[in-house]
RNA sequence: GGGCGCGUAGCUCAGCGGGAGAGCUCUCGCCUUACAAGCGAGCGGUCGCAGGUUCGAUCCCUGCCGCGCCCA
């Protein structure tokens, strides 16, 4: 049976019990990764959870990686940021709730799917039952079933989790591997549409037929949130439209767009176009009437100050459209090609010819065109400006109207922004000021959330629509699913009071032919995770949960998109703490990532150094700090745990670890030492408690080294010796390592958990986290203080002679402050032990300390 | 262009009102029975620049320069 926690016992002998002659750290991950696994460690008491109070909860909302991406040692660094607080937390008796998820639906698992089995989805396709991937992909892809498609993506995101899995374990993220997620799996699915029925229900979502951001490769609307500028090559083209009075000279970057101009707009106070105002031109090549219209975003100094607005070329177009009501000429379609019939009133010559040309080649033609005709007035002028991309694209988006559903977020509405931002404010961000990043979002956001996507393998819309008499579907009335019946497949099942064969005919239904977009599912990792739609009490305990870590580049996404969700469905913050982690970046400071050919395999660093040194080199990177990767640190990690191991086998090598306690602790310089570690302890424990991890390991690795160099050193020979004062050094050894183990074991899973296996029984990382308490009151840290100075002294003037530290002084003379006198007296002993020192005399001078040291005639040889 | 963060030893970073620090690197030593995958010692910085506040500024304020991230 596991229990959450149990108190150290540091006389209770180990499971083992012996420490090796040699420690070693091969083969220790393996050992304890299986050891971890068939005990369950990191398992969460459910009941022990829901019978205690919340506080002594805490709940991870955990991020899912991508199953179909790759990982680099920036993903291993951030979950170790995570776990790093997972561990503390349970070994602060705290029932840790951490589960993991994966986000396998969506855009990327399709893209992978595609390319490691050579298919691609026609959703025209009948279900083949026995259909079987081809072994190697073809040249080209192979067209199947939409559920052909789906079944591929689900057993190859099985494979991926799988690998990932074992890869957390070997990092030795102490998550609950009983309890693991998917995004798309059934409960997601169901928790995803009953979420999206009950915003639907309350008027927080909505469908719309509008101008959408569309990706031209994929085939999709895209969201605020994924887009992004590049800059890219382009060129203004001079025009000329035509007008009773002459020539009006235009310059745009997309000539091809001229078929589709609706007007030309310029700013009301340019005092050149006042007299168009109102009036009409013609378009070249089309001969369109066009008005001339006047509004504020209109750029006077940008080319020739006027512009044409089409259907649409940027955003701006949409804008003026909208406020300036013009008509629609819609020409470039769904797949990035002019489509084939010219937009009411535009002639069919010349369009015929751009018909089906992509826009570039469109482009092209146009240019001709307008060269021949005279229109073009010069050569196109090279610029680069930013353009708009998905952010997974490689082709400028389009904008093109569809019907989409969206989620508001405050993008239209002032009141909802303000209410979001306060939201914001009721998270403690870690760092602090990535508050900033989340409002900035907020504020700047300029339309509603973009939830639909014209995929197949994702969360499909709980919805169909009524068909009219002409096969129409009418939008106006659509037929939700019932909640007991979540989750649905529309295009598969059939809504109450139809039948299969009334799918798609007169009179009949369709579904909504779309999916969610994969953010509007990981939104819910909280519901879903914590079991909203599964488990309610268990969701009743843990949220709002206690953590979202995950790093600053999806701020904007996730961590704003599951605000979203919760305050519509709560009224709630979902998480009271979000601890925001930096990017580990190249040496020069580039953030690694896949595409850019700078991403470091993980698996071969965790070969090389060790999880451990890995674990603690992560632990270094403070929160939101990027971290340049650094072989080199790694080294002092595998160094620190290997010393942990010595000196573990030192400590426990005395043979005297057993029945020793804090009542044994007698000598001045042992209390002393014991003190010293009571405020290590105290002030790693408050950095813990705000998330510095960083800072705690610290002061832990500060002490433990000057406890290795000095406190060791002093006391060796009489703990090596027996009675009274040897017990007391034995006895402070071994609290001191008890301590030391658990302030470094989460950090250190697998050394602290080999070096606690010699003498302890069960898991340091279910042991309780130390406190001052347990370590004895009203030692005077000045004495191993001082006692370590003189020592320094003492080695100084022996390396200076180049000299063994084992060379013999004839005498030594320390000259202290009159207050220090009485503390280096206390330490004699060991003083002169360690130092090798015939004869000691300490007197009282002024300065700081001093040591006169004369070495002993080296021995004959 | 806006927001945020950062400029401290060759490198990575602490410190954030009264003594300029750590680790790594480098140099010189040491086989020392926990550890040579170790130990000891040492070298190394007008704390980005310029003003201001203060008895006193690496630390607070202002401006500038440089770098990074996010957003337009």
């Amino acid at each position: 049976m596991v229990t959450d926690t149990r108190a150290p016992d540091s006389t209770a002998p180990g499971p083992t019990g012996a420490v090796p002659d040699k420690p070693s750290l091969d083969g220790l991950e393996d050992k304890w990764v299986a050891r971890w696994a068939t005990e369950d460690t990191y398992g969460f008491d459910r009941a022990a959870a829901l019978a205690a109070p919340r506080g002594d909860t805490f709940a991870i909302d955990t991020p899912p990686p991508t199953a179909s991406g790759s990982l680099h040692v920036g993903h291993v660094f951030s979950y170790t940021h995570t776990d790093l607080v997972a561990r503390y937390q349970r070994m602060r008796g705290r029932h840790v709730f951490y589960p993991m998820g994966w986000d396998d639906n969506g855009l990327p698992t399709e893209r992978r799917v595609q390319n490691y089995y050579g298919v691609r989805c026609d959703p025209s396709l009948p279900y083949d039952p026995g259909f079987q991937p081809p072994a190697k992909p073809g040249k080209d892809q192979q067209p199947i079933s939409r559920r052909n498609f789906v079944e591929l993506c689900e057993r190859l995101t099985a494979v991926d989790e799988a690998a990932f899995e074992e890869l957390w374990r070997r990092v030795a993220l102490s998550v609950d591997w009983n309890n693991v997620y998917r995004t798309i799996s059934g409960t997601s699915r169901a928790t995803a549409q009953r979420m999206f029925l009950h915003n639907l229900a309350r008027g927080e979502a909505y469908a719309q037929e509008a101008p959408t951001l569309w990706d031209v490769t994929f085939r999709t609307a895209v969201a605020q949130a994924e887009l992004e500028d590049r800059e890219r090559p382009g060129a203004y083209h001079r025009i000329s439209f035509h007008s009773a009075n002459g020539p009006v000279f235009i310059e745009t970057t997309r000539p091809e767009l001229l078929p589709a101009c609706v007007a030309l707009v310029a700013h009301p106070d340019d005092e050149r176009y006042q007299p168009l105002f109102g009036q009409t031109v013609r378009t070249p090549l089309f001969e369109v009437e066009v008005p001339v219209v006047a509004h504020r975003l209109a750029e006077p100094d940008k080319g020739s100050g006027i512009a044409m607005i089409c259907t649409f070329g940027d955003l701006n177009d949409v804008t003026w459209w909208r406020e300036l009501q013009l008509p629609t000429r819609p020409v470039v379609g769904w797949d990035g090609r002019l489509v084939a019939e010219p937009p009411a009133g535009v002639p069919d010559q010349p369009y015929a010819e751009l018909a089906g040309k992509t826009v570039f080649s469109a482009q092209q033609r146009i240019v001709e065109l307008l060269r021949e005709s005279g229109d073009l007035q010069g050569d196109p002028t090279p610029i680069t400006h930013p353009v708009k991309f998905f952010e997974k694209g490689e082709r400028p988006l389009e904008i093109v109207t569809t019907r989409q559903w969206y989620i508001r977020n405050g993008g239209r509405d002032a009141d909802l922004r303000e209410v979001l931002v306060a939201r914001g404010r009721e998270i403690q961000w870690i760092p602090d000021h990535m508050r900033h990043r989340y409002e900035n979002w907020v504020e700047g956001l300029n339309g509603d959330w973009l939830i639909s996507r014209q995929r197949f393998f994702g969360v499909p819309f709980p919805v169909w629509y009524r068909l009219d008499a002409e096969g129409e579907p009418s939008y106006d009335d659509p037929i939700l699913a019932p909640e007991s019946a979540l989750p649905v497949d529309p295009s598969s099942d059939v809504p109450e009071g139809f039948t299969e064969a009334d799918r798609g005919v007169p009179g009949g239904f369709m579904a909504d032919p779309d999916v969610m977009d994969t953010w509007a599912t990981s939104s819910l990792s909280p519901q879903v995770a914590s079991g909203w739609d599964t488990d309610p009490e268990l969701f009743a305990h843990v949220f709002p949960m206690d953590l979202r870590p995950q790093a600053h580049d999806i701020i904007r996404t996730w961590l704003f998109s599951t605000v979203v969700r919760s305050h519509y469905e709560f009224g709630t913050v979902p998480w009271s703490h979000a601890a925001i982690s930096g990017f580990v970046v190249d040496p020069d400071r580039k953030k690694m990532s896949k595409s850019k050919g700078n991403a470091t395999t993980p698996l071969d660093v965790l070969d090389r150094y060790g999880s451990d040194a890995v674990r603690w080199r992560a632990a270094g990177a403070r929160p939101g700090a990027d971290s340049p990767f650094d072989e080199a640190q790694m080294k002092v990690g595998r160094r620190l745990a290997i010393k942990i191991l010595n000196v573990g086998k030192f400590v426990l090598g005395l043979g005297a670890s057993a029945g020793l306690s804090a009542e044994q602790v007698t000598e001045p310089i042992d209390r002393g030492l014991l003190a010293t570690l009571a405020s290590v302890v105290e002030e790693a424990t408050a950095a813990m408690e705000a998330y510095n991890y960083t800072r705690a390991l610290e002061v832990s690795e500060a002490f433990f080294w000057s406890f290795c160099d000095d406190y060791v050193e002093l006391v060796k020979s009489r703990a090596y010796s027996t009675g009274d004062a040897a017990r007391s050094a034995q006895a402070t050894l071994a609290l001191a390592l008890s301590v030391q183990l658990r302030l470094f074991a989460p950090v250190l899973p697998f050394v602290t958990e080999e070096v606690w296996s010699w003498w302890q029984s069960g898991s340091v990382h279910r042991a309780l986290w130390p406190t001052a308490a347990e370590l004895p009151a009203g030692g005077d840290p000045a004495v191993p203080a001082v006692a370590a100075e003189a020592l320094a002294a003492v080695r100084k003037a022996k390396s200076e002679a180049k000299q063994s530290m084992r060379a013999d002084v004839a005498t030594a003379t320390v000259t202290a402050p009159e207050a220090q006198v009485a503390l280096v007296e206390a330490a004699r002993v060991d003083l002169t032990s360690a130092g090798r020192i015939a004869s000691l005399s300490v007197v009282a001078g002024e300065g700081p300390l001093t040591v006169d040291v004369v070495l002993a005639e080296p021995s004959e040889a």
